[in-house]
This record gives C-alpha cells, sequence and structure tokens, in this order.
DNA sequence: TGAAAATAGTTGAAATTTCAAGTAAACTTA
DNA sequence: TAAGTTTACTTGAAATTTCAACTATTTTCA
C-alpha cells in the first residue's frame, strides 16, 4: 500500500476511524447480502422490491419510467430493462403517455400488487430483525443524523460538480 | 402496501425507525456510487480495489483463490472471472500451488502493486472526505459499536441456519 | 418561426455477476 | 486401502447491469 497503515501518518485514519469505517463497509455488505437471501422466497431482489414499493404507492399504481428510475435509484436503462422481465412475470405493464407522447407509464397490475403485499411482511421483519431492532432508540436517532449529514454532504459535491 | 405505513400497526416501522432505516439505506447507496466514481479515474471499481488491496497487505503479496475470495466478501466463481481480468491488465498473475495440488495463488504483480499504490491515496481522501470526516468522534465510536453488533447478530442468524 | 438543445425512453452489445456443473486433489472412514 | 466426501478452483451459460447509441418528441430562444 501507499502508506503504512499506522497514525503517524496523518492522511491515514486512525484506529478509531478505521474501526468506524470497517464496521460500517462490512456489516452492510453483508446486511444487504442477507435481506436480499431473505427475499429470495418471494422471487425478489432487493432493487426490484425497491421498484414494485415505489409503484405500489404512487396515485394510481403507476408512475412515468424517468421518475420511477429516479425514486428507485437506478439508471432509465436499467429500469427499462427490469420492466421488460417484470412485464412478462405480470407484475407490471406499460402504457404510453399522452401528455408527453415520450413518455410511458409503468402501471403495477393487480398480480404485481399482490405480489408485494405477499412479500412486505417478510421483508419489513428482514429489515426489522437483522438491522432496526438492533439498535437502541440512541443509535437510531444518531444514526439518522448522521447519514442525513453524509448524504448532504454528498448532494452538495454533486451539485458543485455540476457547474 | 401490505399494511399502512401509521405506528398504529405494531409491525410497522416507527417514525424514528423509519428514518434509521431510510436514511442509512439511502445515503448508503449514494455514498457507495460516489466512491466508485471517484476510483474511476483509476480505471478501479471498489470490488477490485478490495481485492488488490488485500492482495498488497498479504505476505509476500499472494494469497490462495480461497483466502482472496473470503477475506474479500465476493464469490470464488467471481473472484476467478476477476482475476482472469486482472492478469490480462498485468495486475496479478497465477501460479500453481505445489502444498495443495488443488489450489493456486493469486500474486500481485510489480505493476499491480504501482496501480493501488497510486489509487490509495485518492481512496483514502474519498473514503474521509465522503464519509469517516462527516462523522463526529463520538459518532464514529457509537457507529462501530453499533454496526459491530448487526454483523455479529448476522453471524449468529447464519450459525444458526447451518445445523 | 424554426433550428438547436434538451428530455423521455428504448435498444443491442459489451462487461459483469451469478449459477450450476465439472475436474482434480485431498481428506475420512469403514 | 478403497469408496465416499469434501475442498479448491475453473468454466460456460444465463441473467443482470452498464454503456453508447438512437428515435421521437418537447422545449428553448434567436
Amino acid at each position: 500500500m501507499a502508506k503504512a497503515p499506522n497514525h503517524l501518518n496523518p492522511n491515514w485514519l486512525s484506529p478509531r476511524e478505521m474501526r468506524a469505517w470497517r464496521s460500517y463497509i462490512i456489516a452492510s455488505r453483508r446486511l444487504l447480502e442477507a435481506l436480499d437471501q431473505d427475499l429470495e422466497g418471494h422471487d425478489l431482489s432487493m432493487p426490484d422490491y425497491e421498484v414494485l414499493a415505489q409503484l405500489s404507492e404512487a396515485p394510481g399504481r403507476k408512475l412515468r419510467m424517468s421518475e420511477l428510475a429516479e425514486i428507485s435509484m437506478i439508471s432509465k436503462s436499467r429500469l427499462s430493462h427490469r420492466i421488460k422481465v417484470m412485464e412478462s412475470s405480470g407484475w407490471v405493464r406499460r402504457e404510453a403517455c399522452k401528455e408527453d407522447k415520450r413518455g410511458s407509464w409503468a402501471i403495477m397490475t393487480d398480480k404485481g400488487l399482490k405480489a408485494i403485499v405477499r412479500a412486505a411482511p417478510d421483508h419489513l421483519a428482514s429489515v426489522r430483525g437483522r438491522f432496526v431492532d438492533q439498535l437502541t432508540s440512541k443509535e437510531q436517532e444518531m444514526l439518522s443524523i448522521a447519514f442525513e449529514r453524509v448524504l448532504n454532504s454528498l448532494r452538495a459535491d454533486f451539485k458543485r460538480d455540476e457547474l
């Protein structure tokens, strides 16, 4: 490595910092992996669950592709491909958008709704058992504040790049 | 969705819990995305960086494939494929293992070493600026404790499954 | 107006990851 | 010691994701 991993080098992470980073990154990898596995029984991945959950909460259970991509935090292209397979499993259908002829709606079918309704309690229990319930109230609060700060600083950097 | 998102349903996440979960998951997605982008200039992804970093720290800059997969937290199959492309970029080479003829070593080349040595300071700065430095010392400590607990509970569940 | 730019979305190909299977060597144990 | 099992790793194919076009509007503004 470039620099020896000791705190004599001021750039390197201190033991406290290193511990925070490593525990975060390692636990997160395992956590996401576990949550994904918990959804396997419902033939869903976390990203697909997210897409369906967003649709299920949208007015009329439909959203424009762009907005769905945005709030699901995946690329338009990826969403386009993914919706194609969800169409083939009959969970979603597309419909042309009349207001803007370039656009199209992703619409959740009844079958799709049933699919998340079935998966949601398990997923919720999984998020609870593996994450939320592992934290004290105080930790939950501090974590919220800390991660909101992290997110805001990412956004600020992003804005800076746009100029 | 299955249940209305209000705290009258005892299974649902309370506002505090929901906030913790959402801030964590959203910030994490963005953070990992940003860290990956920061590495783009070095032609590296986070997983590849991790693999190379592990190799660089190993005695003799070499590790058995299995162990490398384990500590890098990726599957053997994935590692095998990934090492193939790293071989073609000249960062790593393979060597048959004499002690155990089933096995093989992944060995970091000088060129590979130079590659992470070049990338490491940027990556470090990126982890710092986007995450570690955004947290107070107190937050770092609490976060370590909390995520170590989350990880331990995952491991306990895993062990339970093995029986 | 009308040309240029931006937006919405799709598509096919390339790269990556996962999955199931396969090979070969090393253990286990009856 | 030989049959059965486990371990170490690779491989090819399938599924997924990314990437770079590309079409068809819609918007901007000179």
